[in-house]
DNA sequence: TTAATCCTTATAGTTAACTCTAGGTCAAGT
DNA sequence: ACTTGACCTAGAGTTAACTATAAGGATTAA
């Protein structure tokens, strides 16, 4: 099976090595491998949870909010109604946003305010 | 004329007065009048404003990007376009969050992920 | 006239999310 | 064997955006 190195992964999700070993520091990546000497081997799977991270941050979401995310995807299909509630929630959140964007793109289109 | 103080446009507007005077410091708030003894007076077109302030904030841009803004605000007309573009370019972002997202629900729908 | 609400400047504290440095380890190439 | 480069950790530093406090003063509603 074919693994990544933490600079791999970090070009490949245009962020820092620095940023990811934040990230597991906070409890972001209790996934990633380690090398008997202790570097950090990342699978595909793992790349993909961390876009789903990245997503998740997108949308606004604090990482301590993430990490209970990734803290119940470790607690299995209990948690898996949960898991799916709180992906709701975010969509609504965004959904919210693009609304008062119309909102404010219909006020600039028209010209209806100045200074 | 109605006018507003500030503690009732922060309660308006769901922020503190606090927020509102580091918003004015910031270069966000040119256009408020104030009294001769120096009271800001908020008219209902300022809270307008504000409201649109937050909208630009909702979309995660940065209060310096926002003074931007207001500043081609006060140049009139020869800015149109670009307040014009800036607002799309708003747009397309959250767009693209909106896409980002409907991915990563239809990840989770389909429970393609666990760890 | 007293209490509330506003103002200023200056300064300090807070939180989130990085971002970097120092000092050390490890594996591969010459 | 040795040097180079990528990795490691702990912890310090940075930036944005508040959030609050203090000190001192003005205005306004009851």
């Amino acid at each position: 099976m074919k693994t990544y190195s933490i600079s791999e992964v970090a070009k490949e999700l245009n962020l820092t090595a620095y940023t990811l070993r934040y990230y597991d520091k906070e409890g972001l990546m209790p996934f990633v491998e380690r090398t008997p000497s202790g570097k950090r081997i990342f699978t595909e799977s793992d790349i993909g949870f961390l876009k789903v991270i990245q997503c998740l941050k997108l949308t606004g979401m604090p990482i301590k909010d993430i990490k209970n995310f990734i803290a119940w995807c470790s607690d299995g299909d209990s948690t898996l109604q949960q898991r799916y509630d709180m992906f709701v929630d975010r969509k609504a959140t965004v959904v919210a946003q693009m609304e008062e964007l119309k909102k404010t793109l219909e006020v600039i289109e028209h010209k209806t305010f100045y200074i």
